[in-house]
RNA sequence: GCGGGAGUGGCUCAGUGGUAGAGCGUCGCCUUGCCAAGGCGAAUGUCGCGGGUUCGAAUCCCGUCUCCCGCUCCA
């Protein structure tokens, strides 16, 4: 198998109509996409397979869909308003552009010196910057702008007047939803502590450095779940929900040397976490960050009790004690996943005739077509268009009369249809179709009338 | 923002002053009844945009825009 490049995956995506550039007849707008027909599928795929798993099927998790605009004191309390952004300073020598809290803790971290610069205002970091005669890692040169913080939430204005008063932000995680609905869905769902809340939806973060196709943009969408448990209990659950999220993942096909666990050294944990673990997928451009599992603790349920003043707590129903739940977050990146998705699927398989056949492996729940209705020729395209129409009914199915048979299943197999269904001369006397495979490519004969169930089966997820 | 690269049909590119091309892909017809066959035909371009030089610019000059890669990350 040759080595698949984000080029050709690029490729692929544009021309088969997965993901398109944004905004193209424009000249486009860095770093969009635009998922496309059979993105469209793929992605809904995912979400509709995550959802299946962490709450359908899960006794334990219930889901929400929060508005993106939410008062900004959310955002006051969560910590994003001041602490979620980068100081940010430019060498004025070479022009560099530099974090100043990681100048500084490199810095600390050679000279072995125990630093944290969380919390830490403008003056503080250049004042250090400055006494201890810290160097641009580019050029040596030590003339260094101010530090600008440079807020990672996108601000926008709601109603009419453009001031202070009217500001809101973009949420930059879907999850401080779940947390400002704890009470709610408390109350309404009658739930006991253990219990999740999930939530898929669009986050935005102005990244300075977006890139690598769907990996990192500044609009993304998010697949979430807090999971509330009493404190103490911590542990057990960080543990359940990574390997919850691990199983989930290969369930979906995802290759075992694709996927790494990585647990957080003490230095990198967030301001509100005292456990992680990333998820990492080797994408072409190397190990990339597809899931984050952190134990957040009580910090976003307290953090929002004594902002808002209203006691997010729960009650416990037998001891009648009452306390803050902690909170085990599984965080996904949706359009992360189904890129992990795609390169996990490709494949370029070299036949006996030598030429190459492109095949998406993707999982059945994840094919964008579950069935293609392929007549053998386009003589027989009425009884073709006629099994189309029943099993449309069912699947996600697509139709094509043009080109040879071989040259069909290609595009089929570029795509990841896994199930094409042909119609020959024979099905008009004996009312079978052929369904070949895509990936053993074998064929069976199977009756119309049992069609529908032989595919059900075949695909059930 | 800085550094590098690139803008010509859907894609990959050729064309470096003289009527915009090829391959692939797409579509149609013929052929072919199970894995990218073949034949014939068709569609698709203000050559990123603006200005200049010139009888004449995709090509030379100036400006400008955009995208891609790298850098400061973490869904």
């Amino acid at each position: 198998m040759s080595k698949l490049t984000m080029d050709k995956l690029t490729a692929l995506c544009k021309g088969r109509g997965f993901i398109f550039a944004g905004s193209e007849i424009y000249g486009g707008l860095a770093n969009t996409w635009d998922y496309g027909p059979l993105g469209v599928e793929l992605k809904n795929n995912v979400k509709k397979a995550w959802w299946q798993k962490f709450v359908q099927e899960h006794p334990l998790n219930v889901g929400v869909d929060c508005a993106i605009l939410m008062n900004p004191l959310v955002w006051e309390a969560s910590g994003h308003i001041g602490g979620f952004s980068d100081p940010l300073m430019d060498c004025k020598d070479c022009k560099a552009r530099h974090r100043a809290d990681t100048l500084i803790e490199d810095y600390a971290k050679k000279k072995d010196i125990d630093i944290k610069t969380a919390g830490w205002d403008n003056e503080q970091m250049e004042k250090f910057i400055a006494d201890n005669g810290i160097r641009c890692p580019v050029c040596g040169g030590n003339r260094f702008t101010g530090v600008r913080k440079f807020n990672l939430m996108f601000k926008t204005f709601q109603g009419v007047n453009e001031d202070t008063a009217s500001t809101v932000y973009l949420r930059p995680e879907t999850a401080q939803g779940i947390f400002i609905n704890f009470n709610n869905v408390l109350r309404s769902t009658r739930k006991r502590i253990p219990f999740g809340i999930a939530q898929i939806g669009k986050s935005f973060r102005n990244e300075i450095t977006p890139g690598n196709f769907i990996f990192r943009t500044r609009e993304f969408e998010q697949m979430e779940l807090e999971f509330f448990c009493e404190p103490g209990t911590n542990l057990h659950w960080f543990d359940y929900w990574r390997s919850f999220c691990r199983d989930w993942l290969y369930g979906l096909g995802v290759k075992e040397e694709n996927l790494r666990l990585r647990d957080h050294d003490k230095e990198e944990l967030s301001h509100y976490s005292n456990a992680t673990v990333d998820f990492e997928f080797l994408f072409p451009f190397g190990w990339g960050e597809l899931w984050g599992i952190a134990d957040r603790t009580d910090f976003d349920l307290k953090a929002h009790t004594v902002k808002s003043g209203k006691p997010l707590e729960y009650t416990d129903p037998v001891t009648n004690q009452k306390y803050i739940p902690h909170c085990i977050e599984p965080s996904l990146g949706a359009d992360r996943v189904v890129l992990a998705f795609l390169c996990n699927a490709y494949d370029e398989e070299v036949l006996e005739s030598g030429d190459t056949r492109v095949v998406l492996r993707l999982h059945h729940a994840l094919s964008p077509y579950k069935v293609a209705v392929l007549p053998q020729q386009k003589k027989l395209n009425e009884k073709a268009e006629e099994v189309y129409t029943y099993i449309s009914k069912h699947f996600s199915a697509t139709y094509d009369e043009t080109a040879s048979i071989g040259k069909r299943y290609r595009r089929q197999d570029e795509i990841g249809t896994p199930y094409c269904v042909t119609i020959d001369f024979d099905t008009l006397e004996d009312n079978a179709v052929t369904v070949r495979d895509r990936d053993t490519m074998e064929q069976v004969r199977i009756p119309l009338d049992e069609l529908k169930n032989y595919l059900t089966k075949k695909l059930v997820y």
